[in-house]
DNA sequence: GAAATAGTGTCTATAAGACAGTATTTT
DNA sequence: AAAATACTGTCTTATAGACACTATTTC
């Protein structure tokens, strides 16, 4: 074996920092470590890129969430790429991560998760947090411009919920017409015909959908909101 | 050993989309493969990491640049990471790509390497045609709303210049009253004192380098522009 | 009908772009 | 002085936000 092959068989990992909203914040999916290193500890969802059975680092991100969360995000994105000598106590490695959004019903059926909400995090092993941190500061910029807060919010959804739902990624208030006029802009949501939330003490409001030429995508604003 | 760990033992490669202007056009930097697999063929600059060197895949990109290329980029961002059994012949394989940008002047300096104009590229081995149409989506994109494309252009410039390099990657004409408003707004730029270019039969134009808390760093417009 | 929130019309403020002017150089 | 491009002042247009009004529900 040539010394430069040798070189490039390091430890390979991916990392999932799963996000969702709870109690009007971002919260992040821990999941306390079976294994050591660090074994007991709270720590994002992660696991061996398995080159016999995934077809690419996404998809071990994938599996890792169904085999270790019990779930599957219909959002998931590749963050950043983290490596060096000092991240893991086993030596060089090179861990994937990546970025899933689900709405917190979604997160009703794993119960081995923790959710933490991302200003309070409890100490992460790893560069755990720095990857929380890039995704965190990685949702925050793309609900600037995209739709990307959607994926937070289960469907139907009317558009007071979606708006507090980017207010409460973005933290701050959003004026009400310029969202829904931006909304419109987008072309991204149908409302569901005849569909009303009715229930509150008030006029009902409009349930909308996700047009399907838009699922799973994200749809772009030229310039922001 | 673990079957997992044994999974996770895989040809990890770093691959850098090097990219500047010349003629008034975006190109790619390629370099022409010593070994197998596409020996001979026209290539991203590439490498294997080096656990034992390299203090993380940003270093092996920064390494690879030097000792391939012969040249050091100041701008080197980390791109995406790209996976899978299929992209290399040598097998299940895993590339972190970079994104760097230089100004065409030190290319001079590197003779080694072919530029190719992103709109008319040669074949490319590996998925090295995706790299740069991620790099190349990602520099449009960011010249938007940041000052990414001074990296392409030699200090000091002048504001006319820096203008037609936005103009040139972003691939339609900008409003020159709009372009030096948001120049000014964005305090990256300092005149250099005294410094203007002269030579053409007109009005001398002021020269102007970045202000010394942004060398590096990109600074970003809050809208774009 | 009072209260509460949904949804809209419209005015105001801000930001981007058009256009034309002045400035400074070479030939 | 003519030509060329740098730079600036200012008007127009487009976009975002403020505010108030109407709509529809429950109690």
């Amino acid at each position: 074996m040539s010394p430069s092959a040798a070189d490039s068989a390091l430890i390979c990992t991916v990392d999932v920092v799963l996000m969702t909203l709870q109690q009007n914040a971002l919260h992040v999916a821990l999941l306390r470590r079976e294994r050591a290193p660090f074994a007991g500890v709270l720590a994002l969802p992660g696991g061996y890129i398995h080159a016999h059975e995934d077809a690419d680092a996404q998809a071990s991100a994938a599996r890792v969430l169904r085999d270790k969360a019990g779930l599957q995000s219909p959002y998931l994105e590749q963050l950043a790429t983290f490596s060096g000598p000092a991240r893991d106590p086993r030596g060089w490695s090179l861990a994937v991560a990546y970025c899933a959004l689900v709405p917190p019903e979604v997160l009703a059926g794993a119960p081995a998760l923790t959710l933490a909400p991302v200003a309070q995090l409890p100490p992460l092993p790893f560069d755990h947090r720095a990857m929380v941190d890039a995704a965190v500061a990685r949702v925050r910029s793309k609900s600037q411009y995209s739709s990307m807060p959607v994926h937070l919010c289960a469907e139907p959804f009317t558009l007071p919920q979606l708006q507090a739902v980017y207010e409460t990624v973005l933290g701050e208030p959003l004026n009400k017409v310029s969202f829904r006029r931006k909304m419109d802009e987008l072309d991204l949501l149908e409302p569901v015909p005849g569909a009303l939330q009715t229930g509150g003490a008030h006029r009902p409001a409009q349930l909308y959908r996700v047009r399907a030429a838009y699922r799973g995508r994200l749809s772009l604003s030229a310039r922001g909101l």
